[in-house]
RNA sequence: GGCCCGUUGGUCAAGCGGUCUAAGACAUCGGCCUUUCACGCCGGUAACAAGGGUUCGAAUCCCUUACGGGUCACCA
């Protein structure tokens, strides 16, 4: 048995979808696991459709998922080049080994033509095929039709009879006959390979052990075994991964909302929690937790777990799951994460100095434990470090409403005013002994300060809150609520 | 339309003929904790698409139907 080699062959024409990821995703799973080599190939024969800034994109969001390949596109490797568009010697070659051996035509059908005989077909109810007409061409009609200036492409002859049967290692034997099989194209009359006939030219040249791609090519299969079979090559072992479908049972496009690996990253989703999420799709541990590391999804990673069926992705549990990861992650690295979201929404300066960064560290470490991404982290800690903020027209109603808050307000402002220690402990301890004092309840002096502080009704836990927005800003904000408080009687 | 694949709670998903009066997770609903929100903890609601077989016994095997998806491009 030879290495275990994989690959991920994206074609550059949009961004990383999470199917996609989740298909180079399992790939690399599957060659960590088995100590196996992970390729990337950049499939860019559509000439129209591909286009090096989508390719770029796929790259970096694989980057940013931390899904390395060992062999590809800005590494290299030893079966390059890794971009189809740099491997046209290999089509040709494999092309004309099948003309020789007469198993593949010319075909001088246009695509107008083409698609003019589909619709007719379809319209009367037939099979949409290619009726092989060019199959017998006699030297003399394809010089004439060449001289008519068309250029040919060529077809593959699918063997008359018989069927052929994919082995597959999720759904187990799946034959196609070949009648229901017509003679595809496989290389466009630009002379660039058709999809079909690269992807085995490569998979076989690159040494490729086992394809895992979704269920959508399955039907592509039996094709490509055909021509593995007529260019005497070794089959891999084909792994048909189930699809992942868009809220709405339908496959997944724009307009479902974020569906490119980019969108989620700028969310505020984390690499950890997107790969977490995307493995349970399709796959599942053995065991019943389901929050794990990438290390321990590669640990327990097999294909006999990954299942059959077709999954909606849940946006719900992805945020649940990113949830978990912003908060069990190390401090800094969240920092270092929400810093661009901070920066992005002019909460914070490009340039930090020491003290700003640790001052954000201290709001981050705050309020990352009561939302789910990064994008919420921006959102839940604007007022530390902006004065500028509204009273939530909610706390006005039941916390600045009542007889004689600003009095309590007032009085809060002159214990803390009188505090060494600017500490959550030591500024909970004036509050607890004020409240004693004036013999009201905690809360009636708490829930104020809050919307003093910070404009709202929920959030962190006041004390920590006070100690980190620093003792001056505290109190600044104190008397303007009761200044505020006492325009409005 | 032909061919192919699939169908367990709202979603992910375990189950691979008896241990299933069907696990777990997210969501949802209640409760506890608590200065708020969140976390955490405890508990509840909720599923084997339908019908036929096979078998002592079926969510698990077979067939049919229904539904969903994929594919039938000089796109991948």
């Amino acid at each position: 048995m030879g290495d275990i080699r994989v690959r991920f062959a994206p074609s550059p024409t949009g961004s990383l979808h999470i199917g996609g990821a989740r298909t180079a995703l399992f790939n690399w799973l599957f060659a960590r696991r088995q100590n196996g080599t992970f390729v990337l190939r950049i499939e860019d024969t559509d000439l129209d459709r591909s286009t090096a800034e989508s390719a770029r994109g796929i790259v970096s969001a694989l980057r940013w998922l931390g899904l390395d390949w060992d062999e590809g596109p800005e590494i290299g490797g030893d079966y390059g080049p890794y971009f189809q568009s740099q491997r046209l010697a290999h089509y040709v070659e494999a092309a004309n080994k099948l003309l020789e051996q007469g198993q593949a035509y010319y075909c001088y059908c246009t695509q107008e033509e083409l698609s003019e005989r589909r619709q007719e077909a379809m319209k009367s109810g037939q099979a949409p095929r290619y009726d092989g007409r060019c199959r017998h061409l006699t030297k003399e009609e394809r010089t004439r039709l060449e001289q008519d200036g068309r250029r040919p492409a060529l077809r593959f002859h699918i063997p008359p009879s018989g069927e052929t049967v994919v082995s597959d290692v999720i759904r187990g034997e799946v034959a196609f006959a070949h009648d229901v099989l017509d003679d595809f194209i496989i290389m466009k009359s630009n002379g660039l390979p058709a999809y079909n006939f690269a992807c085995v030219v490569d998979d076989s040249s690159m040494r490729i052990s086992h394809v895992l791609r979704a269920e959508e090519h399955l039907s592509n299969t039996p094709r490509q075994i055909l021509i593995y079979q007529a260019l005497g090559r070794l089959l891999p072992v084909f792994v048909h991964l189930p699809m992942i479908l868009a809220p709405d049972r339908s496959k997944l496009s724009k307009r479902h909302g974020a569906t490119s690996v980019q969108e989620f990253q700028e969310q505020g989703f984390l690499p950890e929690g997107l790969l977490n999420y995307l493995a349970l799709l399709g796959w599942s541990p053995e065991g019943e937790e389901e929050i794990m590391p990438l290390p321990e999804i590669v640990r327990q990673f097999t294909l006999d777990r990954v299942g059959k069926t077709a999954a909606i992705y849940d946006t719900k549990k992805l945020t649940w799951m990113n949830g978990h990861y912003l908060n069990e992650n190390v401090l800094d690295g969240v920092v270092n994460q929400a810093l661009p979201f901070l920066q992005q929404k002019g909460m914070v300066a490009k340039e930090l100095s020491p003290s700003q960064q640790e001052y954000i560290k201290r709001v981050v470490e705050l309020v990352r434990t009561r939302v789910k991404t990064l994008a919420e982290i921006a959102d839940a800690s604007d007022y530390f470090f902006s004065d500028d903020f509204a009273y939530e027209e909610k706390g006005l109603r039941k916390h600045f409403s009542k007889p004689g808050v600003d009095s309590l307000l007032e009085a809060a402002l002159h214990r803390i005013e009188r505090l060494e220690s600017f500490e959550p402990q030591a500024i909970e301890e004036s509050y607890r002994d004020l409240s004693a004092d004036l013999g009201v309840g905690a809360g009636e002096i708490i829930h104020p300060t809050r919307l003093a502080l910070s404009g709202r009704t929920m959030g962190p836990g006041l004390f920590e809150l006070m100690s980190v927005l620093g003792k001056t800003r505290s109190l600044q904000r104190l008397s303007r609520a009761v200044q505020y408080i006492r325009q409005q009687a």
